[in-house]
DNA sequence: CTTGCAGGATTGTTGAACAATCTCTACTCT
DNA sequence: AGAGTAGAGATTGTTCAACAATCCTGCAAG
């Protein structure tokens, strides 16, 4: 850790800075050099699934799509294993990928990790509270207020995308990069669950302030109660989105 | 095993029992098709990286492999993503496949969800404790079982694919496909771990009985008791590979 | 109404080919 | 001599065309 710096700069601030600029760049450069064409072709299968273009059981076809994407077969289907693992598609044997169609029993499956994890992130803060600095929490506010900004618009899928980002971040905190990549899986599936409301307007508009109320909790350091809330928070998002499959 | 009763038995029992006798068929249909040429490359592969025939950090070449395995280079490139999201394989851009060398912060990572998601099953276990036939707890009892046979033996790696067996089929009690998921995935980047042992008997022998002692809780249903044993269990197991990195 | 059987369509797999990138060696220049 | 560089060779990324295996559809027969 330590350097040799010869500068009269605080060395701590100088290297910790260079460090981080070190792994913006690197990210970055890790973002560009992706697997182009198999990647490029699942980023857009990505969109068309999450935004409802392909309804949870439609089925995509090998060859009409090689001619879409203006990729080979081989390469659309690394792109079609990428998705698989994500959670966005299902391969069936000798019969192709299907978006999947989830029911009232992978709710319950899927908010009982979300639940377990989330609110565990959430309590482990308290025993790390010195080393987390507040600007940690930029993030957290951004979603807040893109949802708040959404929902003024009446873009209530934007409202979800929020709302799920800053869960996405909320899991981030923990630093865990394994916890990031369940939790990324994890929302992907919720995305397929949002749509099989009609109207999404109930599904998301009552947790923007619920969202807010986390956060100032987090801001306060009241972890434990922030941990309740958010418990609460999941267990009712769990309820609405079981109400709307009865409904449906 | 059931059938079409059309005596006087109770019709719930007779439903019930087609219903599981229906998945059951569906499972080992699923079982015995598998992507045959992908999948089954992926198989060799696992066993070999599992087993310490390929060291983390080694690389695997392509062209080798097709000749090895007598797949096309597609269908192993397949095989590659397969044990990519697996866990088992890291892919590097225009460099190859490489297994992964994890580090002490992957212990850390890994065993905080372990502790995370097993003591929560495990707690979990009191509120569905009727639902919970004692032939559940079966296949727990067989994996102590083994265990302690292979322990006699003196093969250590194989105790600890038992050891492994148990938590996975812990984690199995709660009834959740993405819990399954996401625990067979921890437990594969923890085999990978174990190799950094040159003799693994210290890392394994200890937890067969405690294996077996959280197995009598479970029996005497002190879910509490058996939860605490369960974390204190983990922790240690955790500082057992800490050490184990820093001796090396 | 169910069963069995073509025929057509789609997926699974292969092999070869070319482009892009990395690695290593050997060379040049100071 | 040592550092930097250019290029050859090897490996990976991607595409294409073809064939084998499997699934689905419709129709005929019982």
């Amino acid at each position: 850790m330590s350097d040799d710096a010869k500068v009269s700069t605080p060395q701590r601030t100088d290297d910790e800075d260079r460090q981080a600029w070190l792994r913006g760049v690197a990210a970055d450069m890790a973002r560009l050099d992706r697997s182009s064409s198999a990647e490029r072709a699942a980023d857009v299968l990505r969109r068309s699934i999450t935004e409802g273009a392909l309804r949870p059981g439609a089925q995509l076809s090998e060859i009409e799509l090689t001619e879409v994407l203006q990729v080979s077969r081989n390469t659309l289907r690394e792109a079609f294993r990428l998705l698989t693992h994500e959670g966005l598609l299902v391969y069936k044997l000798h019969r192709g990928v299907f978006v999947p169609e989830l029911d009232e029993r992978d709710v319950v499956d899927l908010f009982r990790l979300r639940r377990v994890l989330e609110v565990d992130v959430v309590r482990g803060l308290s025993e790390r509270d010195p080393e987390l600095p507040a600007s940690r929490l930029e993030p957290l506010h951004a979603d807040v207020e893109s949802a708040r900004a959404a929902a003024l618009a009446g873009t209530w899928p934007a409202v979800g995308t929020a709302n799920m980002g800053f869960h996405r971040h909320l899991i981030g905190l923990a630093d865990s990069p394994r916890l990031d990549a369940i939790t990324s899986r994890l929302l992907a599936e919720l995305r397929l669950l949002f749509h099989v409301m009609a109207t999404p307007r109930e599904l998301h508009e009552p947790y923007i302030a619920r969202n807010q109320a986390i956060l100032e909790l987090l801001e306060a350091r009241e972890y434990e109660d922030a941990a309740d809330d958010l418990h609460r928070y999941l267990v009712d998002s769990e309820k609405g989105l079981l109400a709307a499959f009865k409904a449906r």
